[in-house]
RNA sequence: GGACAGGUGGGUGAGUGGUUGAAACCGCCGGUCUCGAAAACCGGUAUACCGGCAACGGUAUCGAGGGUUCGAAUCCCUCCCUGUCCGCCA
């Protein structure tokens, strides 16, 4: 959530910071928030004055009763202002509601680095690696992984529908070994805390990172016990601290978590959903850091760094693209993606989104750090890496890793976790 | 799912309609004492918003949201959460 005294205090800063996200309808929920606020701050100028002149009234009506002393017509007149009291308040609330939800609505500011434009304009600040040469035509995953039977597409849609995919075999082994190899990299290499949170969340946490009110599209929802499943771990890690005041000696925090994400991928359809490229359901390893404001610079290098190194040991070229305005995220201040290359499709896929959020994320969900002891708690930085999500990563193994007899070789990293370090068919 | 008991400040925990934003203790910060520390003693110590350069003033907050009342931590309603017992169950 924007900060409204912020908006309130340089209006034009705040028009050109969302100007810069290519984003009409944000411009114009900026112009509402600024009438929204100041004709709020004028109903409650009014009713704290009167809410000031009430309980010294009832404070008088209370001395006098206690002494004994005559009431006279004192209690019809306090009736008489409290119904009027009453309606303003209601006023109060109706303003607060509508002011939030307003605010809710609107994006973050984007980081002054961030590429001015809409998605062409994304930024490739690196490389790691190089494209494999093949000496054959290198195939699709999905031809791949049906041959090998590592996974059953077909079957999952039975299950599930499509976009639910069934891993069978060492492909079911290989999610468990990207799992485990990715775990213990960052708890053991990067220092963070593992821990495994809810697969639902409530409509609170999932305001506190962002996904509600905006995007309830993308979610799958639980109707009847107002749940929804977690459309990335970030939701329920970030909000692990939500409501707190946290000691500055804790920061910066840093946890990782292995969970299923589930995204309805709402208005996608069509688009990119071979294979494994786009599904429903997914497992994904995700870095979630919160640090103080001056150090989240240095953190987003720090978080994106990790979710590389996990690319790095895996032996796969990818390339880093900073996003421009237009297509960084609803919640996030600067966006770096992580994108692998996959031979078979002959593209670029990306496998891995290292956001900062500023205090975006911290205002929603109220995670604020205290200075130092004794002074005023101020919102901390919140920061996201998924490191790494596994479709995309699986993609790339197999089309990376493919020989000419049909097998894949798998990276050194790998062996220990898969238990071998080529995946054949299963006669 | 059923029954009962609860949810108060960083922690423990008083408080059942009128100077209670809230006793007391612990913790924390500052001071006295000390070569230094501990102990003891003294003082301070919630959050948010509005106004103000500031000092400060006002308002709200005792799980959340409504209601009753001149006035609510205290009474009523709904919801959430925790504990105990029963039921069910991996």
């Amino acid at each position: 959530m924007i900060d409204v005294r912020q908006v309130r205090h340089d209006p034009e800063l705040a028009r050109r910071a969302l100007a810069r996200r290519r984003d009409d309808g944000a411009m114009a929920q900026l112009d509402r928030v600024l009438e929204l606020d100041a004709r709020r701050l004028e109903v409650l100028g009014e009713v704290e004055r009167l809410r000031a002149e009430r309980n010294e009234a009832s404070r008088e009506f209370g001395r006098r009763k206690q002494a004994g002393e005559e009431l006279g017509d004192l209690q019809a007149d306090l009736a008489a202002r409290a119904a009027r009291l009453k309606d303003l308040e209601e006023d109060l609330r109706e303003f607060d509601s509508l002011l939030e939800a307003h605010l809710l609505a609107i994006p973050n500011f984007l980081h002054e680095d961030a590429p001015e434009g809409d998605a062409a304009a994304n930024r490739e600040v690196r490389r790691w690696g190089t494209p494999r040469q093949f000496d054959f035509a290198p195939r699709p995953h999905w031809e791949i992984g049906a041959e090998l039977g590592l996974f059953d597409l077909p079957r999952g849609s039975r299950l599930a529908g499509s976009g639910f995919p069934l891993f069978t075999g060492m492909g079911a082994r290989l999610v468990r070994g990207l799992a485990n190899f990715m775990l213990d990299l960052h708890v053991r290499e990067h220092g963070y805390l593992e821990v495994q949170p809810p697969y639902l969340v409530n409509a609170t946490t999932a305001r506190g990172t962002g996904q509600l009110p905006k995007f309830e599209d993308d979610l799958y929802r639980v109707e009847r016990d107002e749940l929804y499943l977690l459309p990335t771990a970030e939701v329920p890690v970030t909000n692990i601290h939500a409501g707190e005041i946290l000691d500055a000696a804790v920061l910066p925090i840093a946890m990782v978590a292995y969970t299923p994400c589930f995204r309805r991928e709402a208005g996608s359809h069509g688009k990119d959903t071979r294979g494994l490229i786009r599904v429903h359901q997914f497992d994904k390893v995700e870095l979630v850091r919160i640090c103080r404001p001056e150090e989240s610079e240095a953190e987003h290098e720090r978080i994106t760094r990790h979710a590389e190194v996990v690319l790095e040991r895996l032996e796969l070229p990818y390339r880093v693209v900073t996003l421009a305005g237009g297509d960084t995220g609803f919640a996030s201040a600067r966006t770096h993606d992580l994108e692998l290359w996959a031979p078979g499709i002959d593209g670029w896929l990306e496998a891995s989104s290292a956001s900062t959020f500023t205090d975006f994320q911290a205002r929603r969900a109220g995670i604020r750090f205290r200075p130092e002891p004794g002074a005023k708690p101020e919102f901390a930085h919140t920061l996201n890496a998924s490191g790494v999500a596994f479709p995309r990563t699986i993609i790339a193994l197999l089309e990376n890793g493919q020989q000419a007899d049909g097998s894949v070789r798998l990276p050194d990293a790998l062996v220990p976790y898969v238990g071998t370090d080529r995946l054949v068919a299963s006669t």
